[in-house]
DNA sequence: TCATTAAATTGTT
DNA sequence: AACAATTTAATGA
């Protein structure tokens, strides 16, 4: 697939006049990034807004002590960037594929020209930061009062979430060590989690992978004593 | 196509 | 954090 044919299937590509494609045909471009290179990098200028055409990518925070802060995955077919084109002209965070990724790319000018002339697109770039806005608003209140069982099965949720990650099949390609970093879990909790959440019938355990078969499930999901006595039966059972 | 080996990932302590 | 078990991918006969 060619970056404008993305662009046109994008959710904000399908509101756009005629003036608008015509311009973008001319101005998309396209970029391929090997796993564990990078898209962005924090400190550097924003020169375009950009799309995840495949692949997957995560963005992070590079501490002071060396320590890697991620702070969420983009599945393809999302679009990222907005606030930084807006708000600051800078990268504040560092992209890195976690597989091969193909990027679209979108200048910088063409953006805010959209933002000024589409009233469609416009309203695109709200429901998208709103969603995003959402998104950190959840982490942050899921971090601070919930077990590491209820993080894990949010974070997942919101891979899924339909505005901020469009077209997503139910199969999840990340390792249970990639979820540990995204979620802030420790992997053997992230393990311990995954097993509980199978067993509860929201997922579905592959190697390198989850299926998820909940999605509202995940996202409400709350620990309970049964959920680990489901678990210790279930171990009891693989023993013997 | 099948067997062998290395690498990645998972599950447990 | 460390270890063992399991799965996948790569290689070559």
């Amino acid at each position: 697939m060619r970056a404008i044919e993305f662009v046109l299937m994008s959710e904000w590509g399908k509101v756009l006049d005629q003036i608008h494609i015509d311009r973008l045909v001319t101005e998309v471009r396209e970029r391929e990034v090997m796993r564990g290179g990078a898209i962005c990098h924090t400190g550097s200028q924003v020169q375009f807004w950009k799309g995840v055409m495949s692949g997957m990518i995560k963005t992070s925070i590079l501490a002071d002590n060396g320590r890697t802060s991620t702070l969420t995955g983009i599945a393809a077919g999302a679009w990222f960037g907005e606030c930084a084109v807006l708000r600051s002209n800078v990268w504040e965070f560092d992209g890195v594929a976690m597989r091969d990724t193909r990027i679209a790319l979108v200048p910088k000018a063409t953006f805010l020209w959209l933002v000024e002339t589409s009233p469609a697109f416009c309203h695109y770039v709200i429901h998208q930061l709103n969603e995003r806005l959402a998104q950190y608003s959840s982490m942050i209140e899921v971090e601070r009062l919930e077990v590491p069982e209820t993080r894990v099965a949010r974070c997942l949720a919101w891979l899924f979430n339909p505005v901020l990650y469009p077209n997503v099949g139910s199969r999840l390609d990340l390792s249970q060590q990639e979820i540990g970093y995204l979620s802030g879990v420790p992997r053997q909790r992230v393990n311990r989690a995954l097993q509980i959440l199978e067993a509860a019938g929201l997922l579905e355990v592959r190697y390198g992978a989850v299926h998820v078969l909940d999605q509202q499930g995940l996202m409400q999901f709350r620990l309970m004593a049964e959920h680990t006595l489901l678990l210790d039966r279930l171990r009891q059972r693989s023993q013997t």
